[in-house]
DNA sequence: CGAATAGTGTCTTTGAGACAGTATGAC
DNA sequence: GTCATACTGTCTCAAAGACACTATTCG
């Protein structure tokens, strides 16, 4: 056991992007080929060691953007991982700092994706190097949860969009279908949303009022922790 | 700005006590003077650094045991701290990992309180060092919501405790008295508790019957993280 | 007996969900 | 007109809360 402990902070970040076989839209999260020991050539989340000069959450958003070029829409804490077994064949004792992001679908799709970064759909994935997998599996749970008491499916959307846009991200996220009559008047009883009075057309249907969000309310409520 | 990073854990501990004036049941949390710069002479949480042989919660429970003498029935993990201006005017940077615990009021009695060690009522902190005041804020936040969602109002309690005894946690913590009646029906509703067939005789006036707390249920639900 | 708390019954309100029915634009 | 989806109405059920009532022990 080393003498020292390192810090590192890593990123767990999802789109929102068609599943390659049903084409219905599912979560993916991008993974980076590690390139030294240990678990050499195995896939791993995005992270690296905090720098002296930045913040938690700055090192977070900064490797999200090195690793796909995009700026989250949401981003916040999941957990500090530091049992001694995370890495048992390694030297060094790490303890990670873990984040959690969302980013836009239309972005998602001009990330880049190269030799050492490849998306992969959310429950689908390969082996990950280290406690890599309970993270992610912490990460979907902690998503699914929160998509159902605050408003940060709206981190999938863009500025203005149809309450069926809105409800096929609550389906994607929590996997099951909700009824769209009882979604509409939950999302108008939450008073999160604002109807802008213009219309989506082009469907062949009964064009759809646009919404947007209520900026002055927070994506999530973190309680005394807001804006940190 | 030191070009290293730094790692600690620190505690926020809570024990139910009687207020020293209303004499009713109130939070209280243990802190501890701090004996160098920065905030020489102010209070803090207890804490300390992290030792390279030892898991993040051990060491909670460790400086728990040491500041307090006692063992803590629920620990969890809170936040991990470390904007660049926690500190504004110490030289060293650091990152705290901060967890909440619980402890029995009976044991808190017992706690000793030294010179350097004084217990106060949550809601009524002195000027506390560095971020702190917002680490226990936050703490009593989560602690609020939790109690309402999951049995860890349990850790406040023995073995075997009455309904109006249960009831008492929560009001404590949520600072609102609960209609006797819905209370029972919500516990006894939720699954979680087991009637022993015994009674606490004593008051004058009806006993009570004893419950205690399936232990097959986790006293919260972390979801994937279950016992790390 | 009265005081005090244990424990039950029941009414109202609220929100979730199932599902039928109406509205309207694209074609 | 037909199709597809937008949007509305309404019924049922479950949980939360207010509050009246009964039960039992102690002194």
């Amino acid at each position: 056991m080393a003498d020292e402990v390192s810090l590192a902070v890593s990123t767990v970040i999802f789109a929102l992007r068609p599943h390659p076989r049903t084409r219905r839209p599912v979560l993916w999260i991008p993974l980076v080929r590690r390139i030294r020991a240990p678990h050499q050539g195995t896939w791993a989340l995005p992270g690296g060691p905090l720098a002296p000069d930045e913040g938690l959450a700055a090192s977070a958003a900064r490797n999200l953007r090195e690793t796909t070029k995009l700026a989250p829409s949401y981003l916040e804490q999941l957990y500090a991982f530091g049992s001694l077994d995370r890495a048992p064949t390694a030297a060094e004792r790490t303890v990670s700092v873990v984040y959690w992001a969302l980013v836009r679908a239309d972005e998602a799709e001009a990330g880049v994706e190269t030799l050492n970064v490849r998306w992969v759909v959310a429950d689908e994935l390969p082996e990950l190097a280290f406690d890599h997998a309970l993270i992610v599996e912490y990460a979907l749970w902690r998503l699914r949860n929160k998509v159902e008491y605050s408003r940060i499916a709206a981190a999938f959307l863009g500025e203005t969009f149809t309450l069926a846009e809105l409800r096929a991200v609550h389906e994607a996220v929590l996997q099951r279908t909700l009824d769209p009559a009882n979604f509409r008047r939950q999302m108008e009883a939450s008073g999160r949303l604002v109807p802008t009075g213009e219309f989506r057309t082009g469907g062949r249907h009964r064009p759809a009022q646009l919404y947007r969000h209520d900026e002055s309310i927070e994506l999530a409520d973190n309680g005394p922790l807001t804006g940190l």
